[in-house]
DNA sequence: AACTGTTTCAAACGTTCGTTTAAATCATAC
DNA sequence: GTATGATTTAAACGAACGTTTGAAACAGTT
């Protein structure tokens, strides 16, 4: 079916642009344009612009998160009764998103910088889109996490988390880009080392990947705080 | 002078709209609905709609930053000759923006949801208006990080801090709401302890800063990798 | 070859956008 | 109280927006 080229092409379009300039400061016309198509043929195989946002998204997250729930297995299975380690459900759960960069075939690259995007910008569709995607991951990510870090109070466990996924988001969104260093440079700010920074180092996934799992590591292993009473609800 | 309130009401209106829905998807006659001013008053006072972007946030920012900068002078004047902890440089480079919730008279809470929104969003802005506004912390805390982290290769100190940053923008752009909370009870995902929290905890900014502080300790102290080649450069 | 359903296309729809204009209003000094 | 400069106001500007339309082009079937 001739259709399936116009819609797989309005998507890839809709992916780099809006990864570019975000959701509302791209145009359909500029989506249309991109891809060569005519510019009705955006509404007319997915209805509305909105529609085309849901699409994009869902298109990457499927799969994604499908790699996620794999990776989860193989290490729960490989592992012996002691069960998988931290670093191990770590890299389940980091390591797809991250290395999505690694394949700019599959256009991983600029749907990296849009689930970025997508973490931080229009609430309405992360709760809406995302949620329904991410639940089981969430899910099943969530039990292994506890195994592993058992004596970690529930909240401290929660904020952890929430801190990992902030600093992957900001590696999506940011780190395939060497914005910083242009920006830093760019501003005549030396950090000692970052000079010395080739675009090698800046884009080697796996070492990007490793860093930020050796951070995660250590920012979940830290020490427990002491309970602090709270009002028992 | 009357056109001072005008500035401020559009400044407030703006900051708030541009927290709640992003820059390009807020119109100029929302803002100025919203502060109940005259549309053209906008233009009149700032030229134009990307002026009140770059005002909005230079507004906010020149204070942030000073306060980071004082208080990283006096940990480091308070402290011995064996100069300050690691704890102490984070506080001083964390506390400023994550404790502008705590104030929200001054539309602090707004503006951190902003701050992670800018992050993320608009490329082009970040890197002028904010990074000419940021190049002296960038500087500053710069050295104060190596020097308590003197082990550390440089370029995984850069991906370490630049992790940090990230972890701090999702707090500052999510966790004033409880949009996590929300989007994953709607969706019945069940996390142990998650759903035990109150809003209480959630809007502790003490709390939250203290977590992740110690997420960002540990993570910053995780042990150094093993050095790789990279090709002598 | 005629028919049927799908896809493409140029054109136009009404709306909203950021911005501008020129007159009205206000504050202040003389 | 009248002149002057700053500010506010209602109205309109052209451009760009998302979407719709109806005819043309295409595919496959009979």
């Amino acid at each position: 079916m001739a259709g399936e080229d116009t819609r797989e092409k309005v998507l890839d379009a809709a992916e780099e642009l809006f990864s570019e300039h975000g959701f509302s400061a791209t145009s359909v016309r500029a989506i249309t344009t991109q891809a060569g198509v005519n510019l009705a043929a955006l509404n007319y195989h997915f209805g509305s612009k909105d529609a085309v946002v849901d699409a994009v998204f869902e298109r990457r997250i499927g799969p994604l998160n499908r790699e996620r729930l794999q990776l989860l297995e193989e290490v729960e299975a490989h592992s012996g009764q002691e069960g998988p380690t931290l670093e191990d459900v770590l890299r389940a759960f980091l390591a797809p998103a991250i290395q999505l960069a690694s394949d700019p075939g599959s256009g991983g690259e600029r749907f990296m910088k849009l689930m970025g995007r997508g973490h931080s910008e229009s609430g309405d569709f992360f709760s809406k889109v995302i949620a329904r995607q991410f639940a089981e991951v969430f899910r099943r990510f969530s039990r292994a996490f506890r195994r592993v870090l058992p004596d970690l109070p529930p909240e401290e466990y929660f904020w952890r988390i929430h801190f990992v996924i902030g600093a992957m988001a900001h590696t999506m969104a940011h780190s395939a880009t060497l914005r910083y260093l242009e920006t830093l440079q760019s501003e005549g700010v030396t950090i000692e080392g970052v000079l010395s920074l080739d675009k090698v180092t800046l884009n080697d996934t796996d070492a990007v990947l490793s860093r930020l799992i050796r951070f995660a590591v250590g920012g979940l292993q830290a020490e427990a705080p002491v309970p602090v009473e709270v009002g028992s609800k």
